[in-house]
DNA sequence: CCTAGTGTTTGACGAGCATCAAACTGTTGC
DNA sequence: GCAACAGTTTGATGCTCGTCAAACACTAGG
């Protein structure tokens, strides 16, 4: 047992701007970010993300879009995926962009 | 002549972040941020803009959405449309913000 | 007026997206 | 082995989006 496998995501180099707003500008998703936002790893089951309401097939979609545009990292471990934000590379490709986004989205919501 | 109207916004309070992320999540889009980060107005033609490639009512479009997302402002003068940026406006609801986009933005395509 | 200029609106079309359901892959544990 | 588990993939459906073209509205200048 190496270590545990990741699934592809882009290097920090080739995240895209515009992608990533994209993937963050539908709300399912910045839920995703916001639950994210605590630095831990988190299962993909909908229940544990607040996402009670929608299939986890959407929900496996949502995460897709996240990891595809650089926003998160997903580790295997066994028939668990755990998926965390990538916080160092997105800091040090955009930054203050991460850190703006959260700041901002808790309020927008309030 | 009083003074110049203003195509409708929301109100400062009713940007929603959400929104705004989606709007900015279109390399059009992007690319007329990043001519309006200067603080300048700007016409509508297409060519003022880079956008010589695109229709007329395509750029029109965008406009649009960038102006009912909050992240412009748009006087009407005469038979001309003078667009801005809401700075102001938004870095009172989103702190940081465009500061974040508008330095992460050039970065991105270089 | 009439024409030219600036920009919007409408309609149409193709592409992409969010969602669900069902089938599938791989894993854990009995 | 086998059944339960975690998550992905595929297919289908309906909706949204980006684009163009043509028609429209409004203004400015002769």
């Amino acid at each position: 047992m190496p270590e545990d496998e990741r699934l592809p995501q882009p290097a920090t180099a080739d995240i895209d701007l515009v992608t990533v707003l994209h993937a963050l500008g539908d709300p399912v998703r910045m839920t995703l970010l916001l639950s994210y936002a605590d630095g831990a790893e988190h299962s993909c089951a909908p229940r544990d993300l607040g996402l009670e309401h929608l299939h986890k097939s959407t929900v496996s979609h949502h995460m897709r879009v996240l990891r595809e545009a650089g926003v998160t990292t997903t580790r295997v471990a066994g028939r668990n995926r755990f998926v965390s934000l990538r916080r160092t590379d997105l800091d040090a490709r955009f930054p203050g962009l991460l850190d703006a986004l959260l700041a901002a989205a808790p309020a927008a919501s309030a």
